[in-house]
RNA sequence: GGAGGUGUCGCAUAGUGGCCUAGUGCGCCCGCCUGCUAAGCGGGUUGAGGGUUAUCCCCUCUCGCGGGUUCAAAUCCCGCCACCUCCGCCA
């Protein structure tokens, strides 16, 4: 949510923001006409609210005529006050609806545009070449197959469309990944959560994700709950409606989650194997600080995931996501995409993304300062999200006899084993 | 799922319709006093919104949340939520 103030004193600046985003710039106007016919129910309401009182305390003290002469004003009054709360509280709404529309203002870093207006920042590593070294690369379902490490066909069975099973070394490289994710965001100052994945609507609209997102969101109606996409949901919601003093800033939690995603929208796309599926585990880091440290922090996240991809020794790019896909909370996100080599290009592996005092706002998360109770900064990165790393690592580090390579870092959380060798 | 109890300004409490502009203690902040510290003395200390915006000032809301009764609600009534105790069920 966008501080209003900042709408009245420079709409201009929203309404390019907008702009950038590719969204219509009307929204900007709509917000403040609703403010200005707010901010005059708010004051007709409190001009009679204060004449009630008023009255109310010489009733208190009248007797005879004079009390029932004073009551025939107030009972007046008493109707009065009633529909005036009505309509303050009815424009309050209309203003709040609005206003809640609005996404976060994108950094003027973010480059104008949508899905493919990304610039790439920086190239790490280099694509390995399979040709050069002589055979085809399996993709990650047939390695999955061999390895006895994935079971799409059962997963199928069982819950449907992209859904599967990790077994065997699979189910084994999940928990080596979670935990070398874990130890190196431990290591990093961050507290391990582990979080509901059950939340009630304020949580996951306050957090966003009831916007643009909602048709991907999973909803148990009968008991209005949602299923958490992601475990951003619960650390953003975890402060909600406190205040933070900032001796205790910056707050770096890390959480390891189921996440559930409908994948709405995506008919089609990334059918095959386990890149595109409707449950994931996935370890997050979720950052609460103040707005001025929130750009240093993001840029640390990145960091942090950069060094995460390269223990796992992966190729990959990192961009600057277009203004039009950052979704509605995020001013800035950086996504890493590592190459992947039976797509023949880069796909999304991690993103971090900077909320500035968007979630904050929604979410009523404060902290004391000198200068008084302001909003705070959250930001949010990934870790890594399980089945990916799992086809990044089983692609890029396959071995022309069907084994794949464990990467050093990660050979400590495997039991030692320095490759996986396949089991038919 | 059932029964009972509890929810007040950071913490602890007072408050059974107007004297509540929510009192008191603790904690915290500022000042005074004082070789230092403690004690003592004085003042301040929820948050949000509106008017005005030059820091002041004025007003409204905020006693778990939402309704209702009343000229007037922390206080009376209804619903919901959270927590505690016990019972049931379950991993």
């Amino acid at each position: 949510m966008i501080d209003v103030r900042v709408l009245r004193s420079d709409p201009e600046l929203a309404r390019q923001a907008q702009r950038r985003r590719g969204e219509s710039p009307d929204l900007v106007d709509e917000i403040l006409d609703r403010d200005e016919k707010r901010r005059t129910a708010i004051t007709a309401f409190e001009r009679l609210r204060a004449e009630q009182r008023t009255l109310g305390k010489q009733v208190a003290r009248a007797q005879g005529d004079e009390k029932a002469e004073l009551l025939v004003r107030t009972k007046e009054l008493s109707t009065l006050v009633k529909e005036a709360e009505v309509a303050q509280t009815e424009a309050e709404q209309a203003f709040q609806a609005a206003l809640k529309r609005l996404p976060n203002i994108a950094a003027p870093e973010a480059p104008a545009g949508g899905e493919d207006d990304y610039t790439v920042i920086e190239h790490v590593g280099a694509p390995r070449d399979f040709a050069a070294e002589g055979f085809e690369p399996l993709d990650h379902v047939e390695l999955g197959k061999r390895l006895g490490a994935i079971d799409i066909e059962r997963g199928a069975k069982v819950s449907g469309a992209r859904f599967y099973y990790l077994t065997g070394v699979g189910a084994d490289l999940e928990l080596a990944l979670v935990n070398m994710a874990m130890d190196q965001a431990r290591g990093a100052g961050f507290t391990t959560m582990i979080t509901p994945a059950l939340v009630k609507p304020p949580a996951m609209d306050g957090t966003g994700f009831l916007g643009q997102a909602a048709a991907d969101v999973y909803r148990l109606p009968a008991e209005d709950f949602y299923l958490v996409g992601t475990s951003e949901v619960p650390l953003a919601a975890y402060h909600a409606d406190e205040i933070l003093e900032p001796d205790t800033l910056p707050r770096r939690y890390v959480a390891f989650s189921p996440c559930y995603r409908k994948e709405a929208g995506s008919y089609g796309k990334d059918t095959r194997g386990i890149w595109r599926v409707h449950w994931f585990d996935k370890v997050e880091m979720f950052t609460y600080t103040t707005l001025e440290q929130s750009y240093a922090e993001h840029e640390k996240m990145l960091g942090w995931e950069k060094q995460w991809l390269s223990k796992l020794e992966l190729a990959y790019r990192v961009i600057d996501t277009a203004a039009g896909d950052l979704g509605l909370s995020a001013a800035r996100k950086f996504d890493c995409e590592v190459w992947i080599p039976t797509r023949g290009g880069y796909g999304e592996l991690t993103s971090t993304s900077n909320c500035t005092d968007f979630q904050s706002r929604r979410l009523n998360i404060r902290g004391r300062f000198p200068d008084g109770v302001k909003p705070l900064a959250t930001l949010n990165g990934t870790l890594v999200a399980v089945p990916r790393a799992v086809v990044a690592i089983l692609e890029n580090h396959q071995q022309a006899d069907g084994s794949v390579r464990v990467p050093t870092a990660l050979q400590p959380y495997l039991q030692g084993r320095t490759s996986l060798e396949p089991v038919q």
